[in-house]
DNA sequence: TCTGAAATCCTAACGGTTAGTGTTACGGTC
DNA sequence: GACCGTAACACTAACCGTTAGGATTTCAGA
């Protein structure tokens, strides 16, 4: 037990982070389908197995940041300054994340994501995870009063916000769009007023 | 060319919806996971090969009404009353579908459907698909004066209210609670007033 | 009846994923 | 410093969904 010291987390931490590099270069080199598990694992001079107990899928091996994202979210809700209302620091966040995703050296990374389903299922998913964690975030928060299903679905249209806002032609003007309807969807979930 | 009259589609379809229904029963029967493909196709008594001409996955066995889905939501936009104003024409859609969806045989479906993450996965996927086309459709409609990023975020907002309806414990009060936020989201992205 | 095309079949494989079973390398303990 | 438990890793062999390739049947129309 105790806390596991040094060199085997720092070992482990290496052997994911070439596990992840290898790919994601592989992967840019020649394309997701392109490339097969087996092959990754060689190049990164990893068994298959020890691949896989790294990253659940292959459709993982891209998404790595996953659960900086899902943690960024949910401590925009609760790390926010303690006057200011919930949706404009939401979308401070969503700004962040978009601004994040459409940098330029990111945009290889999106080229090959748009272009193979599998990772845009995946992709979906993951942000399903998103949403629920963030309408959890939100139903925690204290002073409020709306519904469970509010939170649920004000969650679910932050998320959407962010998806829609990448595709569109410009996606900070498409944040601040998106979030004017939200603020009013979120109003009107309101039994009294006061966010 | 011509119409291909008669017995040839008659055929089609029939094995068509032979393997779905074999498909569905040995998956309530026995499990999604714990049933095959090939064992499928054998208790269908066709090839594999043909099982996957006429399902492109194994995922869409389950969802076999998928395209019905889409078409309903779309004909409620383009189809309604011309003096009918488009969100509510969705409500009611998507209260027929909600209804539909927990209705008492298709309880086990639903419920194995949330026991697979591959089954949930796919049907999120195909949920982004619906929103595309839904979101087609509202484009399209006549005397219209949002954006088109306006009009993807409702159709979204539409599925996604659909989504979070059949999880919900009164399913029917909560499609009308969310569809009161999305009305407000909706006014607010009218420039002028008149839906 | 003949022909073209659609539907079906069979075989064999490919690629992601996992189970089963060792083998090493490290961390804490004596 | 020797010792043991365990976490990380390796190897093999398979399972399962899916597809390519190509043969074969079945129907609609000429």
């Amino acid at each position: 037990m105790t806390v596991p010291s040094g060199r085997r987390e720092r070992k482990k931490a290496a052997t994911r982070q070439k596990i992840a590099d290898t790919a994601l270069r592989l992967f840019l080199e020649r394309g997701y389908d392109a490339v097969g598990i087996r092959e990754v694992a060689a190049e990164a001079d990893v068994a298959v197995t020890t691949l896989f107990s790294h990253f659940a899928s292959k459709e993982a091996l891209v998404f790595e940041q996953d659960q900086d994202f899902e943690r960024r979210l949910a401590q925009a809700v609760t790390d926010r300054a303690p006057d200011e209302p919930l949706l404009p620091a939401l979308r401070r966040e969503v700004h962040a994340l978009v601004r994040h995703c459409t940098a330029d050296g990111a945009a290889p990374i999106w080229h090959m994501i748009e272009g193979s389903p599998a990772l845009r299922e995946y992709e979906e998913s993951m942000r399903l995870r998103h949403a629920e964690s963030l309408a959890t975030a939100i139903a925690a928060d204290p002073g409020r009063s709306q519904t469970t299903t509010a939170c649920r679905t004000i969650a679910r249209f932050v998320i959407d916000a962010y998806a829609l806002a990448r595709e569109a032609a410009e996606p900070e003007a498409a944040v601040d769009e998106i979030f004017r309807m939200i603020e009013a969807a979120w109003e009107v979930a309101s039994p009294s007023r006061r966010t």
